[in-house]
DNA sequence: ACCTGAACACCGTTCAAGT
DNA sequence: ACCTGAACACCGTTCAAGT
């Protein structure tokens, strides 16, 4: 039918990642369906396809933004130095993942098909948050090779324990629990580095 | 059309397992279908709805599979006691993942619909590797709270290395390097424990 | 009693046909 | 040049109709 051009691209674009959000928000990453966002938006499925590469594509565009507001409330919540600075970070990931579970958990529910890799500026989001839990190692450690070391072990450890935790597969309830096992990661970890 | 009675109801379960299984490790989780299963059988869709109740439970049963499996093949490899015994097992699971990635990476892949809890039979089956790990954690530690705290921690934040890694969301490559972050990551926390 | 397969209500993806 | 929506090839789920 008709070329309607009501919206520019840009909107189209930001109107489709932001009815995305909204269904995984509310409805779970498992309800989320491009086709859904079309009729939300009132567009057809041509016009997503038109905008976003594939499906993948249309859903990374929506979970960089989830991890941009992530990282932002990890970075705001960051107010002290060193090894309080670690442990905040790891309480705000805790919490971002508690309040806003469908969202958080749509990152990780999500996996590229076989073995695609995720594009690049999706991947420099990711690595955003490994260079700002590397730079509060590095005030621990003095040595760059460590703290690199150091900030993956435990930051990715920390989100196996949430991950674990949250689909219950930990036997533990409740935020309080993961909270107490990445302590114990934290507290115990920094004891062997600083031997 | 025609009760065929081919096949018990047993039988059919294992078959249609059995092609499961095959389709997840030689497809990837994401081109597995019930309807695939159905066709590679030889029966219809309707025959795998009369045996599994729904897509989630025929997944479940073929899931409970590959976790029996991997606990065998851990506990296989697990010929020591105490610390060098944890360090077999996570060895033993980083090595089960990289062999078998398809079907280490379909039961996380595979994440139940909004909030519904596991079925008690699957259930306990992932706390059979807890207890495993568990057991040896109370060699070195002689305290029963601490060991599950400290089982749970380890084998939580292993399996996030491990996932985090195998995703490509580490920036490190191979199983090499997912095997130098939990070497970090037991050291140290084994260190903080002693003290 | 048991199994089928058509029917239903969805998907992601493509692209000829319209404006 | 841009957008549509029908068409294609799939899904999971249900259940009346067959044997």
């Amino acid at each position: 039918m008709a070329r309607r051009s009501d919206h520019s691209r840009d909107e189209l674009r930001e109107m489709a990642v932001n009815a995305g959000q909204e269904i995984i928000k509310n409805e779970g990453f498992s309800n989320f369906s491009a086709r859904k966002v079309a009729r939300n938006i009132g567009y057809t499925i041509g016009t997503i396809y038109n905008i976003f590469e594939s499906h993948d594509d249309f859903i990374l565009h929506i979970n960089i933004i989830t991890l941009r507001e992530m990282c932002g409330f990890i970075a705001e919540n960051t107010t002290e130095t060193g090894e309080d600075a670690i442990k905040q970070m790891v309480s705000s990931y805790i919490k971002f993942a508690q309040n806003d579970y469908n969202r958080w958990s749509a990152l990780f529910e999500h996996v590229m098909p076989n073995n695609t890799p995720l594009p690049d500026w999706y991947d420099e989001e990711v690595k955003k948050i490994f260079l700002l839990v590397g730079s509060h190692f590095m005030a621990i450690t003095n040595d760059a090779e460590a703290a690199q070391m150091a900030s993956r072990t435990i930051w990715a450890s920390v989100h196996g324990i949430c991950q674990l935790g949250m689909t219950g597969k930990l036997d533990i309830i409740g935020a309080q629990s993961i909270q107490e096992l990445t302590d114990s990661l934290i507290e115990n970890y920094l004891k062997g580095i600083k031997l």
